[in-house]
DNA sequence: CTTGGCCACTCGTCTATACGAGTATGCCTC
DNA sequence: GAGGCATACTCGTATAGACGAGTGGCCAAG
């Protein structure tokens, strides 16, 4: 069975003191950076590899798995194993809540969206009253009791971006901050009315491995980092009028920032 | 023999269609994460592990596995698997480039280093003159030959951060900035010397999984991504004079960014 | 032509076993 | 006491086999 995979693959060195499983991911991932797998591409399956390379099952299952676990393949069950395809990204740029982008009816997210050429969805919105965590409280000035406003981003039907916008609840209760949808401009152009001038943000960026629940919400493959963005708006006064908790699939996006250089 | 592991971990949901490693793995994690077993804290051996839930030691090893490649614990060798410490953390200011912390003989690395009580060390400089790739000669504005200055920096022992700076060579050559040590306030005070006033910075943030090379490079631990900056800076005339590459061990570094809001 | 089922192929899970290699400990010898 | 060795533990690597489950194509029955 299995015709051999033709000469993509080389062979292994058996005087290399590198485990075999690691000489057989070196291989294929020299292939796939190579090109001679395409994107998207069907590797051989695990057989073929194991005639080839003429080891058992469980080292060829080891070799892939580390390649899986650098995100550069991914498997399916019963159909094989394909080079991860690198989906579009979307790009953040740092003015993006600059207000002169801000009196049109749509939010940034669906706007940037559209002029990509993608279809935007915000999906399990959820705003609520809740006590906030210690972290966050402090963030808002000790902020006892806080406005929650949950929702998911999705692309093309492909979720993105996981956010949790946190509001002071003297600020935001009986607001129309406080209902699914705060009308056009989004929270900010509330603000705005309610005397809350903005005056900068803060962002805090971090990257690391999903927990399984946000490889859930964002139906993450293996080997994909999220980045973890907070940021603190702060008006005019000085004060902080919110606190937004993202989680983005990092093979999503590209954070862009300008930054003065005086 | 391996004496029990104590009430620590649960059992197994036999009825359960999850799959048992991955059961052996949330139990574990709910463990860490409810703080029973501490940061640094050794795991109960495998051996131990085979004993309490009764399991071949593939499936102990298959659950250590996913808690690896999520971060959350690693192996050593000969000693057992431990609760993955978590490092101190590196801020990264937007303003770090700002000229007034550029007037003192010191690298910003170093002086940030020392004030937060760390022995920052930079190793492996490299400097030479090179044919760009297309992304970094466009963004140098089509540069054909650049320098490029290559370090690793490292805290405390550890290598937290690899960067590669790009000048275009025109500029660079016959000047201190093509020596080893570019002098008092770094390449960026000389570029000032030589009439080239720093305007702004462009930045862009990405995170990835690390290659073998990075891997071995920062000495990163699995299931610890990277976060790749790429910064290109302009002088006031416009021009790009500078891309710097930066890969950091995402585990040691918050980048924090400030932003108008207008 | 459509539908249903079989079958061949894929990866997923699990067992049992074996040996190698790094680490720590304690004992024994010098 | 110091040094070195034996040993018992740790994880690392690899084999061989078994069965389960998802996918898709072929083919025969309707």
């Amino acid at each position: 069975m299995a015709a051999l995979p033709s000469g993509i693959l080389g062979a292994l060195d058996p005087t290399s003191d590198r485990a075999v499983f690691r000489q057989i991911a070196d291989q294929i991932r020299e292939a796939i950076d190579k090109g001679r797998f395409k994107e998207g591409a069907k590797l051989p399956s695990e057989s073929e590899l194991v005639e080839h390379f003429g080891v058992s099952r469980m080292t060829v299952r080891n070799a892939l798995s580390i390649l899986q676990s650098e995100g550069l393949v991914s498997s399916e069950h019963g159909k094989g194993v394909f080079v991860r395809p690198r989906p579009p990204v979307r790009r953040l740029a740092s003015d993006r809540f600059a207000r002169r982008h801000r009196d049109q009816g749509k939010s940034a997210f669906t706007v940037e969206a559209e002029a990509a050429g993608s279809k935007p969805e915000v999906d399990s919105l959820e705003v609520r009253e809740e006590k906030p965590t210690p972290d966050i409280s402090a963030r808002l000035g000790s902020a006892r009791k806080v406005l929650a406003r949950r929702r998911r981003y999705l692309l093309d039907g492909r979720p993105v971006e996981f956010a949790v916008s946190y509001l002071p609840l003297d600020l935001a209760r009986g607001t129309q901050i406080a209902e699914p949808n705060p009308g056009p401009g989004g929270i900010y152009a509330r603000l705005a009315e309610l005397g809350h001038r903005l005056d900068h943000f803060d962002e805090e960026v971090r990257a690391r491995m999903p927990s399984p629940a946000e490889v859930k919400m964002l139906r993450l493959s293996s080997g994909v980092p999220v980045i973890s963005l907070i940021r603190t708006a702060y008006d005019t006064e000085g004060r902080a009028v919110e606190v937004c908790d993202t989680v983005m699939a990092a093979d999503a996006y590209v954070l862009a920032y300008q930054l003065p250089a005086n």
